[in-house]
DNA sequence: GCTGAGTGCAACCATGTGGTTGCCACTGCT
DNA sequence: AGCAGTGGCAACCACATGGTTGCACTCAGC
């Protein structure tokens, strides 16, 4: 069984948790914003727009590393890092395949509760 | 300045927060899950299929109702929940437009990060 | 009116997570 | 070689959050 839900069929759903929990943060989604924006950056220069020690967005960038969002390579004494577009897109086609296969549901499913669900489907 | 990254212009932006909160958990998506394909269920009947007590999902359903993706309507001395695909439909296409807009940026933008190109640095 | 089912609320506990500070290692420039 | 800047731990703290239990209240049926 998947742990995803039901909409997404394909093997991305794992990394839709990931990205689900990632963006969840608002201090994590001004990260992403400012990495989209500069293209690429260092921890240490984004610690500098943000209201945060610079640890913890080393941190931020960690979580977000984990969820395929970045992605961080060494420049001699450096780590650049900047923005995946791919996991972001997989994650919202599966939210949207995810609306549409509840917006199916519910043209199918009455009203019903007390029924230990549908055995067949 | 919004919060919300800066792809979403609209109003529904507020929305998305707490939609990608309330997706980050998995029991939360669990209840959705079992709250779309049974139409409509009670907190009860839903911790009935989850390995978590009644209260629990109370408190689920709580914060998925804050962020707009179920609603509950009493009936009697039941309280019955429903699935809500606006917000999530809301949500995917925030998201969708948001990946588009990294992939735009990506574009125009090269590889700049050591310029402290903004005045206030 | 009593009883049973179901809901709501409050207290409480444990863990996860965001955030900080301190320190050390490494790299690059002078 | 020496100094300054940058990154990488690790320890630690505080609060949010998921989860539980207990109890009181309400609605439905007999």
């Amino acid at each position: 069984m998947n742990d995803t839900a039901t909409a997404p069929p394909g093997p991305g759903g794992t990394a839709v948790d990931g990205v689900l929990g990632a963006l969840a943060d608002p201090t994590r989604r001004r990260l992403l914003d400012l990495l989209a924006d500069r293209g690429e950056a260092t921890a240490t220069t984004l610690a500098g727009r943000l209201p945060v020690s610079r640890q913890a967005v080393v941190k931020h960038l960690a979580v977000l590393d984990a969820a395929g969002l970045v992605a961080g390579h060494r420049t001699g004494r450096e780590v650049r890092y900047a923005v995946r577009p791919a996991a972001l897109d997989d994650t919202a086609r599966w939210m949207a395949g995810l609306a549409a296969d509840w917006d199916r549901r519910l043209a199918r499913t009455g009203t019903r509760d007390g029924t230990p669900a549908p055995p067949g489907g």
